[in-house]
DNA sequence: TATTGACCTTAAGTTAACTTGAGGTTTTAA
DNA sequence: TTAAAACCTCAAGTTAACTTAAGGTCAATA
C-alpha cells in the first residue's frame, strides 16, 4: 500500500495533493480557503488536510466559473451545500438546478447577440438611432453589465 | 439650430457628447484611446474630436465584450477595420463574421456545459475518475483556461 | 466679461482572481 | 539522521478594464 492510497482510505488529503489532482494551484487551494470557498482542518503540524468531497468542490467551482459566474456567485451557491455532513448526489443536484436557469439565460443572450452580430453590426445602418442594438432591455441577470450596448440621449 | 444639431452635422464629436451618445464615460474614452481602440483629433484649445462612427466602433467593442471577447482581441479585429475611409457596410460585416464564429464556439461550450451540470454535477457519482467533466478536451480557443476543469493526476 | 461647465493630463486607486516571494517549519525518504 | 520536498504565513505583485482625483485650461452663455 502505497502512501497516496493511505492517503485516500484514510480520507485526509494533502494540500499537495488535492493540487495535484484538481490542476489548481496550492496558492489558490489557499486562496479559495480564506474566501470561504472550500475547508480544511489541520493536522499536527498545522498542515492543511481535506475531506475527498473538496475535489467535487472545486470542480464544481471550475465548472461554474466556465459559465462566468463569479466565486462570490459560486460562494453564495456553495453556501447551500449542508455543512455538517458530506453532501449527497441530491445536494449536488439542487446546486446544478440553479446553475442551469442561469447558464440558460446566457445561452440565450448570446444567441441574441449572435443574431444581432448579424442583423445589426452587419446591417450597415450607420444611423444608430435605428439600431436593434439599442435595445435597452436585454439583460443578463441584475449584477451583469454587459448586456446596454448604448443608450439614447434622453 | 441647435449646438447640439450643429455639432452632428459638422461631424466634429466633442468626448461628452460621445459619452452621452454612447453610454460610456469620458474616461473611458479616453482609455479606449490610449488602448488604441478608438482615435480622435485635436481642436485648437487641444480637446478631442471624433467623427460620427466612432459611435459605431463603440457599440461593436461593448457587444464584443458581452460576448467575452477582450479588448486585446477587440484591438486586433478593429485592426482589420480601414484606416485611411470611413468603414463600410462590408467592413462592418467582415468585422461581424470573425466574431460570429467565435459566438456559436461560445455557445456550444456553453450547451456542453449545461449538459454537464445535468448529467455530472447532478449524477451523484462521486468517483472523479468517471465522471465526463474530466474530459480535457473540452477547451475554447486558445486562451481560454475554463476548459480544463479536472486533470487527472499522472 | 466673467463664471460655470466641459476638457486636459498624469498618477494613483479599484476589483476579481490569483500568483510570487520571503522567511521559516514539518514531513518524508535515503 | 539529515537533507530535500512539502507546508505555513503574510505581504506584495499581476492583469484587465476601468474609475477617481488633483490641479489646471478652454469654451459657452448670462
Amino acid at each position: 500500500m502505497t502512501a497516496l492510497q493511505k492517503k485516500l482510505i484514510e480520507a485526509n488529503l494533502t494540500v499537495g495533493y488535492v493540487a495535484k489532482r484538481s490542476g489548481v494551484k496550492v496558492s489558490t487551494l489557499h486562496f479559495y480557503e480564506t474566501k470561504g470557498l472550500i475547508r480544511s482542518w489541520r493536522n499536527n503540524g498545522n498542515q492543511r488536510r481535506y475531506k475527498p468531497d473538496v475535489l467535487r468542490r472545486i470542480a464544481v467551482i471550475k465548472a461554474a466559473q466556465a459559465m462566468g459566474i463569479t466565486l462570490e456567485e459560486v460562494k453564495q451557491t456553495l453556501s447551500t451545500l449542508p455543512d455538517e455532513r458530506t453532501p449527497t448526489k441530491k445536494d449536488w443536484s439542487a446546486l446544478s438546478k440553479q446553475w442551469q436557469t442561469q447558464l440558460d439565460e446566457r445561452i440565450a443572450f448570446m444567441q441574441r447577440l449572435r443574431e444581432r452580430v448579424d442583423g445589426c453590426i452587419g446591417c450597415g445602418c450607420l444611423s444608430m438611432d435605428k439600431c436593434p442594438i439599442y435595445n435597452k432591455d436585454d439583460h443578463l441577470g441584475e449584477n451583469q453589465s454587459g448586456a446596454v450596448l448604448l443608450e439614447k440621449d434622453t
